[in-house]
DNA sequence: GATGAATGAGGTTTCATTCAT
DNA sequence: AATGAATGAAACCTCATTCAT
């Protein structure tokens, strides 16, 4: 409903684009609305108060960013390509998109506990397609048949996240996308000589 | 020095427990203060701004807690069983330090990227020990000889910090250092069938 | 005459009754507009701007509530009785009209300077009926000839006014009408021992 | 305590004149700080919030008001003697303080309900001492034995405000202090003819 | 060294009013 | 005549930091 009013797009990818130039705590509601083009007071129509905004703004870049993962897993057979499917398009979304990735990695962490418990909550589909795959990795006797699910997710994701978080703090000056394979590899494999 | 007078200290004892009872952004200067025994004006004395503060705690908790681990795996004979002690000795530190735990998980997190990039400075000895147990292990034959040393280090690091965040977001409601051999089964091993 | 329009007569009704259930400064003129049915912007063809519609919630009320009082005092034959009939009337329609009292006892004093000197005026009717009471009253020898006519007024009206705002103030929970003729004992004779 | 800091009072006198001047909706913080000389922040090391520097003038204000009544009838011999030094000090102190006139007798009810109640309370000793006047008289034999007490407090109070008020709002034009004696001499004696 | 009273910049949100449809 | 989405001005309060004592 709200979603197809151009304003309200408008109002997230400023925010957005806002908050990756300058930082999130310089990122004033009045220099939100400026970018999108409209009035103070119009954000209000569109949105709570400026949490919202924020809320928002992960809900839809990150409900579309686990979507496609979700749709491009669809397609492969197995966990195993799964898993690495997940990956590439992981730091593939992220690489396409700089503002986000600055966003989603340093600026949105500086929130409070609050927002960042909503954002969990927006975050949970993408624990349920992780665990999704390990589970079917292990009916497939692809992984190990003693994998703590949780543990195995937790790294994964912790994996993932810091690898982005590192290469964005380091201004993305490497190529993250390259990095999917060897992540996939240590992942499947671990460190040690087989 | 500085650090052997006694108001320092206090100081920075103080900044914890605020800062874990409260939370970051309701710590303000002249709590810590209040808490400290010492008025206002009298932070400054030690300490250059409130950022000083943050650092400082993060310095003198994390310089001991590094330190800590740089002690027990010193001992272990190959790069596998320090890996092992590393992984016991951050979960136990951690799980001993209810107050810190919650503080260097969650509130620090919230400060802005200035105050981050120094804290990530703290951090590099520890980066440094997990590089030096990885080149060890390859050294040693344990490890496989490709491996890309950064991406190993973020592997590992991602794994603990998440498995960490993931326990005081749940108010360490289970025993975190009981995970220590999975998680480290897990990162030499990986997840796949062997 | 726009006071035959029926979305005039909705939108002061409306104002009366969002004025007594929110107290005057939560009654927003958007609240106005949805009690009476109708858009914001209609409230604009029908007055010139909130204070326009606060007036002429007053104007129309109250512009009844003394044309009453004149129409009941017409009939009575001295300005005793006359006075005892004010008092009667104006006692009894506030008692009738719970959310007509509470806004014109305490909401709509909460207007600025402006809006109290047009309601002045409003009741500018009022004034000159009990002025001519209380001439009435002199030629008519009932009433002492030395009176200063603005000064009883201002005690006839503040002793009412007095009255009722107590009344109201306190929940209501007293009958009103039952103290017309102590009041008006008062007034004329006085609190001295005769 | 707090009463004999100098920037305590300077903050009150301040608002006084502020309010006076530019009426209570637009007497902001910032306007009253400038006036007393202060920052706008030192305000609030010595008021809760803006509405504590309103019932804060007030209680002061009124207090030394109700304060100087209390003493001067202290002297008086009898009910009546005091009734009439009630109504010269009540008219005599507010014609001597314009801004204190124009600030109780106008702006101060602008504010909400709830700051009214607080002022209601302050003004709590005052109808007390008007009440135990009646009862004085009353004992006395001065005053008949049948009024209804908070009834006749209603309708000295009510002729003191209005006769204020109306003197307010025509800018002080006449001279108040020459009206206690007829307003006293209503009171006792009624309008009626003897 | 120690104090703590004083400073003052900075930002979210509301709501009366407009005007294109 | 009627709508309602859009506007944008305006102000309270917090808190890191200073400096006279």
């Amino acid at each position: 409903m709200k979603r197809v009013k151009p304003k309200y797009k408008a109002i997230i990818e400023a925010a957005v684009k806002v908050i990756a130039e300058n930082g999130y705590h310089a990122s004033q509601v009045s220099k939100i609305a400026q970018k999108a083009g409209v009035a103070d007071g119009t954000i209000y129509l569109y949105f709570k108060n400026k949490e919202d905004i924020l809320v928002s703004v992960f809900e839809e870049k990150m409900g579309q960013f686990i979507e496609e993962i979700g749709t491009a897993i669809h397609t492969k057979e197995n966990a195993d390509d799964k898993l690495l499917t997940l990956i590439n398009m992981h730091f593939g979304q992220l690489a396409a998109d700089h503002s986000l990735a600055i966003v989603t990695q340093l600026e949105l962490r500086q929130s409070n506990l609050t927002l960042r418990k909503q954002i969990n909550n927006v975050l949970k589909p993408y624990i349920e397609i992780i665990d999704q795959i390990i589970v079917e990795g292990i009916e497939e006797k692809l992984f190990r048949s003693d994998l703590n699910i949780p543990l195995v997710r937790q790294m994964i994701f912790g994996t993932l996240d810091e690898t982005v978080t590192n290469w964005v703090m380091q201004n993305q000056k490497y190529n993250l996308i390259e990095l999917a394979p060897p992540v996939h590899n240590l992942i499947t494999n671990g460190i040690t000589h087989s």
